[in-house]
DNA sequence: TCTGGAAGTTACAGACCGGTAACACCCTAG
DNA sequence: CTAGGGTGTTACCGGTCTGTAACTTCCAGA
């Protein structure tokens, strides 16, 4: 997907889609409003019609992209309907293509990375969202019977972070390259240890 | 340390060392070199006089951040002479204590995700940076006599990597508070398998 | 066919950005 | 005492930023 993506649906859809794209691509900073409206085939009083300001769009993109990773979560249950050790499974692998996808870290972590006023309203958005998925994780461990699920599923999380994070700034060719073998051993090792 | 850091130095090292400390909390592109300037106490040309743009002031404000970190290195060696495991203990205690010590990510993490352009200068100067500290810590782990010294390494890299996002992105009350946790077992575990 | 609301257009405000020119100053080394 | 380099001051350039005002165009539904 290109910037100049003009699709045929409601100028509002349009802006998100674009907006979320070239957040993504160029971060929160690097893109104004003009260029955005540009992109996506329209101009900047429609942009301000439909939202507040750019920081409600920022808001609105970051629940866009939850709600995005949340319909891939879902995916994991249709493919592996009640084995959630499968679905766990196929978290690792998931995460992992992402690594190899783009470049770009976590949305929200960069929105964070950029967003530095302690107060920006996007910051609280960003940590709900991220408590949420932290949620999720962990039910995922719990449900699929390891001991302790809320340490897996942290460390699991904190792995993917980090190595998000090691794409940017080294490459794909880097420590990220070894996330799989970690994880994988990392189930292991929890699974091995007595459920208590 | 505020904003507004007079000490009475080279102009050169007052702006070095106040811009090291305004991108840290505020960003890079949140920072403009007028704000920078005025808070070292002196003046944007004095600024253009040492450095050739803002981009060449970002890339040493990296550089002296890595020398930072490596004289915290060199601690390790001089608080544990030739016991490399403790320094990999200590290592890791620091890696914790930054983690509480403030709410910003790794500086080079940062400027990742600030600098999107996927040919900017600094982008070079992270990659090769990031890769010495990598190389410092495989040589640490291996030093200490571990088996899979680049896993281990990389592993517990990525682990604090990860950690630094959650703290900046859901503080420093979330899975961030399990690293310390996380990486001595990590120690353990490697230390169990049989170095081959 | 008429009408009302959504969308597009142009221009603008006010602020900030990185970077430069020209000139005055001060302090130290000789 | 003097010369010269480092520093400070002011003004400016062209560009970009978010956000708004006033007006026109378009199109769907009654």
């Amino acid at each position: 997907m290109t910037d100049g993506v003009v699709e045929r649906s409601r100028p509002r859809d349009r802006i998100l889609e674009t907006a979320r794209d070239m957040f993504h691509k160029h971060g929160i900073k690097g893109v104004g409003v003009d260029a955005i409206t540009e992109a996506a085939g329209t101009n900047k009083m429609t942009l301000y019609r439909h939202f507040e300001s750019k920081d409600d769009l920022i808001i609105e993109c970051l629940r866009a992209n939850a709600a995005k990773a949340g319909a891939m979560w879902d995916t994991f249950e249709t493919e592996f309907p009640g084995d959630k050790l499968a679905q766990l499974h196929a978290w690792v692998r998931k995460a992992a293509a992402m690594l190899n996808t783009d470049g770009r870290g976590c949305d929200m972590a960069n929105a964070a990375a950029e967003l530095t006023e302690p107060d920006h309203p996007a910051r609280l958005v960003i940590k709900e969202l991220k408590e949420a998925q932290r949620e999720r994780l962990v039910g995922l461990c719990r449900d699929a019977g390891i001991g302790q699920a809320e340490l897996l599923a942290d460390t699991l999380s904190l792995l993917f972070e980090g190595a998000r994070v090691s794409v940017q700034t080294v490459g794909a060719e880097g420590p990220s390259t070894q996330f799989v073998r970690m994880a994988e051993g990392l189930i292991v090792s929890f699974r091995g240890a007595a459920a208590g």
